[in-house]
DNA sequence: AGTATAATTTCAAGTTTTCGCAAGTATGTA
DNA sequence: TACATACTTGCGAAAACTTGAAATTATACT
């Protein structure tokens, strides 16, 4: 049984881990499907080594997995639904004062969930 | 229409929020209702100025509100649903190899969403 | 072997968070 | 007024996180 200390600490583990925008973008860019390093970083227009740092870390933590082919390293979701729970977080952003106009919430919602990105597989 | 840099922006500042064991246990405990902030501390085994400082921040971000009442200050969560919205993260600490053994997941989860403390008020 | 491409690793400076304690404010009570 | 209770604020040191650039590894191609 574990404590509720204990529980807090795990679950704030990977908050910390998706407290970051890149981070943030990762994922949503990986709900798409598996992507290479290089494409994930010329998408969201990052630096090579940020990107694979970033990748490193969720790794780590089990957030992703990877699978090389050659010199393409593709990483993916283990659990593509945390790309949906974290776009949850938008009611409370906008239940928060962070400037985001309630109409611009179901924008902010479907802008990650809408199909208007390559998708090569689209999770279940 | 936000980007997605501007959104990803913002869920990470709600993200770095959460991602605080004592938050999460503020938050948690809060689920039950209103709480001053002595009887959050003395439940949470917590001094006094951290927890105040905790609530402080999290209302500067609309998660919380205060209601004064003499010298009282009793907090609650604005958005309640943001209680088993965390809770839910429960499922990618799960997948991630943070060394939660798969029986304790559910224990977990019903540690703080059971009604085995005193709740004065059920959110619904 | 030599060169190019894809990705990772290292490292140090800069920034942000966290933490605890002391001091301060506000309200209630004698 | 004096004193106690409830809570908040300020502050500085320690810890953690972020960031970019340079160096390194691994694979492919000629």
């Amino acid at each position: 049984m574990p404590s509720r200390v204990e529980v807090a600490n795990k679950l704030s583990v990977i908050f910390k881990l998706i407290a970051h925008p890149d981070r943030i973008r990762i994922i949503e860019e990986l709900y798409s499907g598996e992507r290479d390093v290089g494409t994930l970083a010329s998408r969201l227009e990052l630096k090579n080594p940020r990107v694979s740092q970033h990748l490193h870390e969720m790794k780590l933590h089990g957030i992703v997995s990877e699978r090389r082919e050659g010199r393409y390293h593709h990483y993916s979701l283990v659990t593509p639904s945390l790309a949906t729970w974290i776009v949850d977080a938008t009611q409370f952003v906008e239940s928060s004062s962070l400037t985001l106009e309630p109409a611009q919430i179901d924008a902010a919602r479907k802008l990650w969930m809408s199909s208007d990105t390559n998708q090569d597989e689209q999770p279940a």
